[in-house]
DNA sequence: CTGTATCCTTAGGGATACTG
DNA sequence: CAGTATCCCTAAGGATACAG
């Protein structure tokens, strides 16, 4: 508990990793950004019953990266609000990438959707000239 | 161990994260997508230095979730290759959109950079959008 | 209702030795 | 080199009780 932020690396996707990288992070920022979930009983109460003491620890995380911020109800003193910084805002894009990849590829079956079949060769192009471009950026 | 895929819920960003959501898988399809890499001991070698009994558990859990194929390397029959299947591809926009984030927020200082800050106005009123769908859904 | 704290079990994972 | 296997420790997390 030296480092709360470790950093294996200073890779781009380590970097998300080492941010949101769990199984419960992004269930609550999916709840902020498109469920307008706000308090810590809203979260409590989602289907996939994270509990408390997990909870908890996540949302301080999730502060202390800039991602959510906590501010105090002002018509309900007692209550907390949470809500997601401009960092967490732009979270979005990832969030809809992944909700269309899930979409494609169902969860029973495995069996890919069509929607999104007429993009293939695009994307396989796309992934070569990428690797092409590390390869020679290697070399130099 | 008595479900392999326990699944939380049926929501696809609990799909996403029952699929990929820890801290090593997405470094093996990075090193998979980006790097060219496709042999064991290439992604032993990456900077965040996977132990080998993470690696080949992920690896075998890449397969049956059909994201990552396995096969032999016909110029040297000893060797194994990894390869990303149409599935493991379609995580590009995925990795593209994590990239760009975590581009735009250092690691070291948290600051936002500047080059996406145009966007901001757009995604806050689509982020509305999307929470004002939800809660009239709910409603019937 | 909003959290904290504690107890306890399991999963994650580092180090290293070993096998084909 | 491509993995397996084992040892062992730490982190993750479920259950539940408790406090403001």
């Amino acid at each position: 508990m030296l480092d709360k932020f470790p950093c294996r690396s200073h890779c781009p996707i380590n970097y998300a990793l080492e941010s949101f990288g769990d199984k419960w992070t992004l269930l609550i920022i999916r709840d902020l950004m498109f469920k307008a979930k706000q308090s810590y009983g809203d979260f409590l109460a989602s289907n996939e019953k994270i509990s408390t003491n997990i909870l908890a620890d996540r949302l301080k995380r999730l502060e202390e990266m800039g991602i959510v911020i906590k501010s105090v109800n002002e018509t309900n003193r007692t209550k907390m609000i949470y809500s997601l910084t401009p960092k967490g805002q732009d979270l979005l894009p990832i969030m809809l990438e992944i909700t269309k990849w899930s979409g494609k590829y169902d969860a029973q079956t495995n069996a890919p959707k069509p929607f999104l079949d007429s993009i293939e060769n695009d994307r396989l192009r796309l992934i070569e000239d990428i690797q092409a471009g590390w390869k020679s950026a290697k070399k130099q």
